[in-house]
DNA sequence: TTTATTTCTTGCCTTTTGTCAAGTAGATAT
DNA sequence: ATATCTACTTGACAAAAGGCAAGAAATAAA
């Protein structure tokens, strides 16, 4: 079905807004499917997608100095999917964004979220509690980067958002809990 | 001097708007002074400034479980200083904000923020804009913490902002960098 | 089905970082 | 000036995590 109900909810639950507004909102959004391992975003492009992912498992990662691919973050169903740095300061992405399972969703363009923002108050709200949100979640992360060892990150990982642990590899938690493969793989097994 | 040339200047630099509205919005802020060892934000409260950083430097902390002092991150000059999450959402914060020098700048309330918000378009891209910026550097401290090890961690921020290992003591400095005093104290030996 | 490829596990050993505790050096207070 | 703090350093040992390489297991390809 390609009816927005969950994009709508997801808007009306993030800010206090009338459901016209939010609907306005949602309705402005394009439907669209991404396949398993196909990408929303590769390295050197301008990102041209802010997207609402309804379904499915994504995440973004990148190649480090040593030319090893590093998971910076996953995304799980009902949430708003894109590349901050490259979409907001319209400059080349150095990160990817891949499907890790079949994905499905809305997106706009920078060009139709600059005009929502300047014509619908609401949706300025909605963009800063965004913006905010994901501020939010990154500061968590390097709290437990500093505060966790890596076997309580994993076990966070495990208690929060399980279904990355369901169809990710091994090798992409690793990166992104900032181990390595071997030692997620004993970690595990100490459990 | 009070007035708001610094002030004026890093708007133009974060944002292409007219210098008119770059001055408007300049105009807006209330020049304040921090003490030394003061506080701009403590736990529990619910921030409300939206602080320009003239001079000096700062820090945001907390206590972690296990009643530690963490410092999050450290603010030096010529940055908007505040707690995102507390400020907006209007929420008692977890956070201190604290003068680590004597510090000078210009601040504007939630009420202030928004009235300009809504406002001033011009305003809305430096908001969006300050957000943004924060948020990559969040990012890239994520980057460093999972790429990096303790010592080029050091050094990265030696060579960035020596000012703050200049003048912020060691422990800041090593919760900062997520590794304990006696290991900072030997990897500085080792340099 | 068989082969090839990728993913995951595991053993051995090294490096990094942590813990605890003692000690030094400076700063602050009385 | 003496005592009291706090900041920082250092030694001895323990724990956490990494590097490398060999194998097992699972997947994909032929």
């Amino acid at each position: 079905m390609n009816n927005r109900e969950s994009l709508l909810n997801f808007i009306l639950s993030v800010v206090k807004i009338s459901k016209d507004d939010a609907h306005q909102i949602a309705n402005t959004f394009h439907s669209i499917e991404i396949k398993e391992k196909d990408y929303l975003l590769r390295e050197k492009e301008v990102s041209d997608d802010y997207f609402y992912l309804e379904s499915g498992l994504m995440r973004t990662f990148l190649y480090n100095l040593e030319g090893e691919e590093i998971t910076i973050d996953f995304f799980t169903e009902d949430n708003i999917v894109f590349e901050i740095t490259s979409f907001f300061n319209r400059i080349h992405s150095e990160a990817y964004i891949q499907a890790i399972t079949k994905c499905k969703g809305f997106r706009i363009s920078y060009e139709e979220l600059n005009t929502l923002f300047h014509n619908k108050p609401a949706f300025r709200d909605f963009g800063r509690a965004i913006l905010v949100k994901k501020f939010i979640a990154s500061q968590n992360r390097n709290y437990g980067m500093i505060n966790r060892t890596a076997k309580e990150r994993y076990q966070n990982l495990l208690s929060t958002k399980p279904q990355i642990l369901q169809y990710a590899p091994l090798k992409y938690v690793a990166s992104y809990l900032g181990v390595t493969d071997s030692t997620l793989s004993r970690l595990r097994k100490k459990m």
